[in-house]
Order: C-alpha cells, then structure tokens, then sequence
DNA sequence: CTTGACCTTGTAGTCGGCTATAAGGTTTAC
DNA sequence: GTAAACCTTATAGCCGACTACAAGGTCAAG
C-alpha cells in the first residue's frame, strides 16, 4: 500500500503521515525499488490510534510516548491511565478560566449597555474595559 | 521615563514593550540624546488598557484596531462591544468542546478501571482509547 | 577605572500540528 | 506520446504572543 492509499484509509494527508514518521510516531516504512513507500495494511490501525488518540485531547508527544511503551513490548495502559487522568486535571483548570471569562464578558457587555460612547474618555481608551484595570 | 521604568510600572517587560510598538500597539515614543526611548506618564493607562484586554479575551490585532480607533478620535465602544460578543459566543463554543472532552475523559478513565492491561493486545495499541476509533 | 545595571538594534527560537511550495522522478490511462 | 495523478526530498511558513540571544552603547556608584 502507498502512502496516497493509506492516507485515504485512516482519514489523514500523506504529508502528515510523512511528519508523523519524521516525529517517530509512525515507523520508518519498506520502500518499493523505485523508492516509495511501502505500507503493510495493518499499519492503518496505528494511524487511527493516533486519530483517536488525538480525540482525547493527548498531544503527539504523549501519543509517541505510549506508542514507544508499545512498541517495547509493554503495555502502555497504566501510562494512558496516567496520561488521561492528567489531561482531565488541564481541561478542568481550562474550563474554570472559560467559566470565569464568560461571566466576565457577560458583565462587561451588560454594563455596556448602561454606558454612553459620548462619555468615553481618550485617556481611558474604552470605558466599557477600563473596570478590569483595577483587578 | 525610560522603558525599563515604565514596564515595571505597568508590570511589562521591556522586551514586551518594544515588541508592542514593532506591532502598532503603542506609538514610536521620544528619543533621548542618547537613543533611548521617553515615555510620557500617560503610556502607562494605555499599555494597562492592553493588558486588561488580554484579560477579556481579546487578541492583540482586535486591541490594535481598538486603539487604531480610539487614536483617529472615536470613541471605540461600539466596536468593543462586537467584539465582547464574538468572543463571548467563541468562549461558549469552546466550552461546549471542553464539556464534551471532559464527559469523554470521564469515561475512558471509568472504563479503563474495569481492563485489565493483560488483555491490552499488541494491534489495538491500547485498549483504552480504541472504543474512540469506532466513533 | 571598572563593575554592573541599564539601554540600543537585529535576528532567531519557542510551542503544536500541520500546511505549502519547489523541483524533480514514476506510473497509469488514453 | 503525453497528460494527469501519483510519488520523492528539502525547505519554509503559519497561528499568537512573546522570549532569548548577540553584540554593542551609556551611565552612575564606589
């Protein structure tokens, strides 16, 4: 299978299944006599591990660690346990920035209302952000 | 004032503030004999009034077109206010995204509890995240 | 008179995950 | 025999907001 063909299979652009294997998540493939690519079908599944993996929010170099505990024989799942334990910790931190931004901006935009441009000063810029520049 | 003084009036690095006046958020300031900018006290509301924005979410091109219109004289409410709305809705995007990648963490870590690694086979990489591939 | 803290410019690197372009070689279909 | 559709490599650019570094100039204190 060439990379075109594998690329169509797993959902991914063949210049992007070139960069994964460039950053070692893919395995540096067989190549026909004329040089290209040589895919083994079951390799597929490894790029739509990455796909899934993605999903869950890991990033590539987390997807390339498990990928590497793997490819030594070890089962990567206490690290993924790890690794998705963690990256819930981050969403939840960023989903309470989120929550507290968007009760921010609803303020600011319901005060706005209340405000008059014509009372809007040069020196304070815009008078519907200035109350933010006393916290 | 010289740069130095004025970022830690502002609680901005000097790199910062030059980096703000090569992108047009803050006007060439005087030079001293020596080369060495001058600042009029009154720059620091203005860099406040940037950082206050980041604060609200805003980008620094949304903050440069704000202040581009506050310098030609108008009061830029109208604009800030479009542009609270836009990021409200975007922050609200992003936080539905978030909810519907923490409900996922949630229950690939709940699922994950009841795999046992020794059933973790060697082409589905990781047991965990391949219930995702099917989705 | 030297040390150290400031200032100047210009250039390049960071993070993450691609995406684009150039300049070629190969294969397939008509 | 030629055009389209593949493939190859290497290099550079994108987003946003800095941050780091080099190589020098300036200035005040001791």
């Amino acid at each position: 299978m060439r990379i075109g063909e594998l690329g169509a299979l797993a959902g991914v652009d063949s210049q992007t299944i070139r960069f994964y294997e460039r950053e070692g998540l893919l395995p540096d493939p067989l190549r026909t006599s004329n040089g290209y690519r040589s895919y083994d079908p079951e390799i597929v599944g490894r790029l739509r591990f990455i796909r899934s993996a993605q999903a869950a929010g890991l990033t590539l170099a987390e997807i390339s660690s498990t990928l590497r505990l793997r490819d030594a024989g070890e089962a990567p799942c206490a690290h993924v346990s790890a690794l998705l334990e963690r990256k819930l910790a981050d969403v939840q931190v960023r989903q309470r920035e989120l929550d507290a931004l968007s009760t921010e901006l609803k303020g600011l935009i319901d005060s706005s209302r209340a405000l008059d441009p014509a009372d809007c000063s040069d020196t304070e810029i815009c008078h519907i952000i200035t109350p933010l520049m006393n916290m």
